[in-house]
DNA sequence: TTCGTTTTGGGACATTTGTCCCTTTTTTCC
DNA sequence: GGAAAAAAGGGACAAATGTCCCAAAACGAA
């Protein structure tokens, strides 16, 4: 079955309806990127909602030269710039794609018709929504109340994945240290 | 009117629906509470979604017999535990009082049967959780991406009735730095 | 009001972090 | 495969932040 993966995350332990499996299995349209391709810019709408089907990105703004990154995303995760797609304002930010990747994709048109069509797919936006709320209070309480040793060490087990993926400056910079810092605390922390 | 302001808030520059309003006048509730109470505490489900009428509030947690605050909400605004709320799960945060304030809420049974009654509640419900992700955002870059003086400047520029009602302590730690810290950014930057 | 408690601001010093380098290693692209 | 470019790790020093204080100010309950 297409699209297994994506559906299991939208419905939970439950099923989506068929109808609206069939539905959706239209709308998608699956995409093959290339490395360090940017699929969303500043000044864009971006008009489609994306689910990582393999690979991974990241979304980050320049600060003085220098890319910021503030979120990382994995295979099956659902990335959606929330506020500029459902808004459809301009984006503030990039995504960039780490490695070669397949993206899932679905338009806002076609979100607008699934949830004038299928009442429970509300929920199902809302609970994409509250993921991403949750994993940003978390981010956030970790920026607040943990030591820069402690957040990249939350890290490490929360999401490895990363590590094999972004380079050095970027994962200091999300931790909003320095790459120096970084290294010092990997080589403290090194066990062999 | 009654809770005129809450309504302008979900509608935007449109109105809410006669009916709808008629059956929200219904089911919220006016509450008044004192300086420094305490609404939520860790393991509680919140069974109501709150508005802010008068006061002001502070979400929190301990870390090392701490409070480290995470969220400040003022006057006028929405204050939902967005995760702990919508799937009735604990709550893993305190909310406390800042000052005597008049809370209006409304229970979560209530906020189903107006999401099945109203459909174009869905879209209140979700730009409510986009301001919240947007506002998470924000705060993700402002430590990733500055210096705790300049953080320190964007809350005071965009949020300066937290310091009237918060201590020192407190905003240090929402900011993730020490309170002496703050103290020397706060005389530093003191201009007479 | 008054006394006890809490909060605030700042000094001294230790620790951590950042900046600026340079060298080595890894990656990228003909 | 090999040259050029980018990324990583770490040394030396400067800058910042944190911890532990204490005294002054503000607050709060009787």
């Amino acid at each position: 079955m297409e699209n297994k993966e994506l559906f299991r995350l939208l419905a939970g332990k439950n099923s989506l309806r068929l109808e609206l499996e069939l539905k959706l299995n239209d709308m998608i349209k699956r995409e093959y990127y290339t490395k360090s391709q940017i699929i969303l810019k500043p000044g864009q709408i971006p008009n489609r909602a994306w689910f990582i089907e393999k690979g991974s990105a990241m979304g980050f703004v320049f600060k003085e030269e220098k890319k910021v990154p503030f979120w990382f995303w994995n295979e099956n995760d659902i990335m959606v710039p929330l506020n500029s797609f459902f808004n459809q304002v301009p984006s503030e930010t990039y995504i960039e794609l780490l490695e070669p990747s397949i993206l899932l994709s679905i338009s806002f048109e076609d979100v607008q018709e699934i949830l004038l069509g299928f009442p429970e797919s509300n929920d199902y936006v809302r609970k994409i929504m509250q993921d991403y709320q949750k994993m940003s209070e978390k981010r956030i309480l970790e920026f607040a109340a943990y030591t820069p040793e402690e957040h990249y060490l939350h890290l490490m087990r929360d999401c490895p994945a990363i590590f094999r993926k972004a380079s050095v400056e970027s994962i200091a910079a999300y931790l909003g240290i320095s790459r120096k810092t970084l290294n010092r605390i990997r080589s403290r922390t090194r066990r062999f």
